[in-house]
DNA sequence: TTGAAAGCGCTAACAC
DNA sequence: GTGTTAGCGCTTTCAA
C-alpha cells in the first residue's frame, strides 16, 4: 500500500474567505451564520469562496466569541450494556432538531472517574448535561450546582436531584415485580445480579424487591452476584449452580434480562417447565427477548423515553424557558408477564 | 418535589483565581497546567484558592490561544449494533493513558449525515479523527483530506484510505467462510442479512461469499434482507420464511451474529439436526454465542484491537511522530467453526 | 521564578 | 446592507 501523507497545511480563517470573495469578514461570518440582513448577491458571493475553498469555521473561536457553546454534556456509566446507547439513541432523536450536539463520556461506575469526566466536559462549556443517576461526589455536586447551566439526572428518581430529573423509580420497580410474583403464588425465590455496590439503580431494585417480599412474609432464599463476561452466559451458569443448591426454589429474579435470557435458555434445555415449575423475570425490557423462544418477564425501563424527555428539557432551556416543576419527571416502567410468570395464584 | 432553581452567576475566570490568591493571571495559568517552574509555596496558594473557589477552567480560551485540542473525533454509523460500542472501548482503553479524548458523533449509515458530522466536528478542530469505514462523500474525503490532522480510516481494508487504516478485509472474511462452508461438505446455501445498501462491510462480506462459492461452481441458493426490529427476532423469522420456501437448504449463512443466533434457536425448538442436517454461521464472534446452547460458528471482526491500535496512531502522531507504512493495518479475523459448522466433510 | 503585552479567530455592538 | 472596533479567557513570548 502506497502512503500519502496527510495534507499538514494552516487552517482557513475566516479573513482568507474575507479576501477570497472580497467581502469583510464582518459579513462573512453574517453569511455563514445566516445572521443578519445580507444581500443576495453578497449572500451568494461569499458562499462560493467558502465552498470552493473548503472552509471549516473555527467553533473554539466563535465559541469564545460569542459564549455560546452548541454541546450538551452526557455522562453515563457504560456503553457494553445497550441500556444506555438507547438513552442516547432517545437524545439523538430530539437534538437532531436543534442546533445543539451531544458529547457523550463514559464513567465505568466510578465516582472518581464521573468526577473527572465532568470536569472536564464543563471545561468546554457546554449549554447543558445529562448525566445517569442521581448519586454523585460532593465535588461532581458542587461542580453541576456552579456551572450556571441546566442539568438532568436520568434514569432514577428515588432521590433530591439538582435540578431537573427524568426516569423511574426503581425501587418502586423491585416492589412491583415483587408483587406480581408474591400474587402469582411463588413463594421459593432466588436472586441473581451484578456484583456492582456502584450501580445504584440495581441495588435499588434489589432492595424495593427484598422489602416488598418482606412485607409478604417471604425472602429471598438464595442469591448470586456476578461480574464481567458475557451476561447471557453468567446467567445460565449461575442458575445452574443456583438451582443445584437450592433445588426447590420455584422463582428467579434477574436484575436484569440478558442473565434472565441466559437463564431461560437453561431452563428450557434442561426440560424444566416454565412457568409452571419455576417462573423467571429480568429487568429493562430489552428488544433481544422478542426472539426468545419464551419471551422473559420483565419490566420496561422506558430508556428511550427517558433520554428524549431530558433532551427536550435541555433544548427548552437552551431556549431561554425557564426551570419549572415539569422538569421533574416520574415515568412508570411497564410490567410484561411474558411467557415466564403464571398468570395467576396456583392452587397447590 | 421542591424545586431549586441552578446557580446562574458568570463562570470563574483565571483572573478571578489570581484575585483569590494574590499571584498573576500568568502564573496561576503556569501551577494549573504543571508548566515551567513555580515555587512550591506559590503552587500551594493558587491551588487552594482554585479549589476554595470551584474553578473550572475554559478549555475554550485555552484552546483558541494554544492551537490545541485534545479531543479525537470518533464516527461511527451506529451505536445500536454491539460492535461499534465495542470498538469505542478499544479506543477509551488507549486514550485514556494519553490527555486525549474522544468524541463520538453518528452517522445513521448516511453519508450526507456523515458529512455534517464531520465537518461539524472538524470545526471544534481535533487532534485526530477515527473514522468507520473507506467510503465518505467527496466532500467528506476532502474536507479530510485538508484537515490537517490525522485521519484513520477503520474497520475496513478493502480500498484506499486517506491516510492511515486498521481494520479486516470483509471480502476475505466472506470468501474464507464460503470455504469453510463448502470444505464441510454444504452445497444447499441460503443467506440471510440486513437491506442496507449504504453497510459496505456487509455489502463486501457477501460480495466476496458468492465470488468463493462461484469459484466452487456453487451459488446462493436462496436470499433474504431486513431492516430494523429486533435482530434476534428477524432471525427467527426469516430462517423459518426461507426453510419453508426453500426445503432443501443444507446450510444458512447470516450477515451478523444476531440474526445468527436468531436461526439457531429456532433450529433447536424445531428439533432441527444442527449441524449435520442444516449448518450456520455468523460474523462478529459476539460475546453473547457464548450463552446459546449451542455456539454459532462465526468470524471475529477484531473490533476491540482496532478500536485500540486506531487510537494509538492517533496518540503517536499526537506525540509529533511522523506518518509511517505501519500506519495502515490488516487485522485477520479469526474462523471459529462453533458446533453448528461440521468439521469435516460429510460423506453423502 | 514571575509578570506584562500581544494575540489566537471569531462575534457583539455599534457606526456608517 | 456593510464595515469597524473591541474583546471573549486563555497561552505564547519575551522581559525582568
Amino acid at each position: 500500500m502506497s502512503q500519502s501523507s496527510p495534507a499538514t497545511k494552516r487552517p482557513l480563517t475566516l479573513r482568507d474567505v474575507s479576501e477570497a470573495s472580497g467581502v469583510s469578514e464582518m459579513t462573512v461570518s453574517r453569511v455563514l451564520r445566516n445572521r443578519g440582513d445580507v444581500s443576495a448577491e453578497t449572500r451568494v458571493k461569499v458562499q462560493e469562496a467558502a465552498k470552493r475553498l473548503g472552509y471549516v469555521p473555527n467553533k473554539i473561536a466563535g465559541a469564545l466569541a460569542s459564549q455560546r457553546v452548541n454541546l450538551v454534556a452526557v455522562i453515563i456509566p457504560s456503553l457494553s450494556n445497550m441500556v444506555f446507547p438507547e438513552v442516547l439513541t432517545g437524545i439523538s432523536d430530539v437534538l437532531d432538531d436543534t442546533p445543539l450536539q451531544p458529547v457523550v463520556g463514559v464513567t465505568n461506575y466510578l465516582p472518581e472517574k464521573e468526577e473527572e469526566v465532568l470536569f472536564e466536559m464543563l471545561s468546554w462549556r457546554p449549554s447543558g448535561v445529562i448525566i445517569a443517576g442521581l448519586e454523585h461526589s460532593d465535588a461532581s455536586r458542587a461542580m453541576m450546582e456552579n456551572a450556571g447551566i441546566p442539568i438532568v439526572e436520568i434514569m432514577d428518581v428515588d432521590g433530591e436531584p439538582i435540578d431537573a430529573m427524568v426516569g423511574i423509580s426503581h425501587r418502586r420497580a423491585g416492589r412491583k415485580m415483587a408483587q406480581a410474583i408474591i400474587k402469582a403464588g411463588y413463594k421459593r425465590i432466588g436472586f441473581m445480579g451484578t456484583k456492582m455496590p456502584l450501580d445504584h439503580r440495581a441495588r435499588k431494585r434489589f432492595e424495593g424487591f427484598t422489602e416488598a417480599l418482606a412485607k409478604a412474609g417471604l425472602e429471598v432464599a438464595d442469591q448470586e452476584f456476578y461480574s464481567g463476561g458475557s451476561a447471557l452466559l453468567k446467567g445460565r451458569e449461575m442458575t445452574e449452580a443456583m438451582l443445584e443448591r437450592t433445588p426447590d426454589l420455584d422463582f428467579l429474579y434477574y436484575s436484569n434480562d440478558m442473565i434472565g435470557a441466559g437463564g431461560l435458555l437453561y431452563c428450557l434445555e434442561k426440560g424444566i417447565k416454565v412457568p409452571k415449575h419455576i417462573g423467571l423475570a429480568g429487568f429493562n425490557g430489552v428488544e433481544l427477548l422478542d426472539g426468545l423462544p419464551r419471551k422473559l418477564a420483565s419490566m420496561g425501563s422506558e430508556r428511550r423515553e427517558i433520554g428524549k424527555l431530558a433532551a427536550q428539557i435541555i433544548a427548552r432551556r437552551a431556549q431561554g424557558e425557564d426551570p419549572s416543576p415539569e422538569d421533574r419527571v416520574e415515568l412508570t416502567p411497564k410490567l410484561k408477564l411474558g411467557d415466564t410468570l403464571k398468570r395467576k395464584k396456583r392452587r397447590d
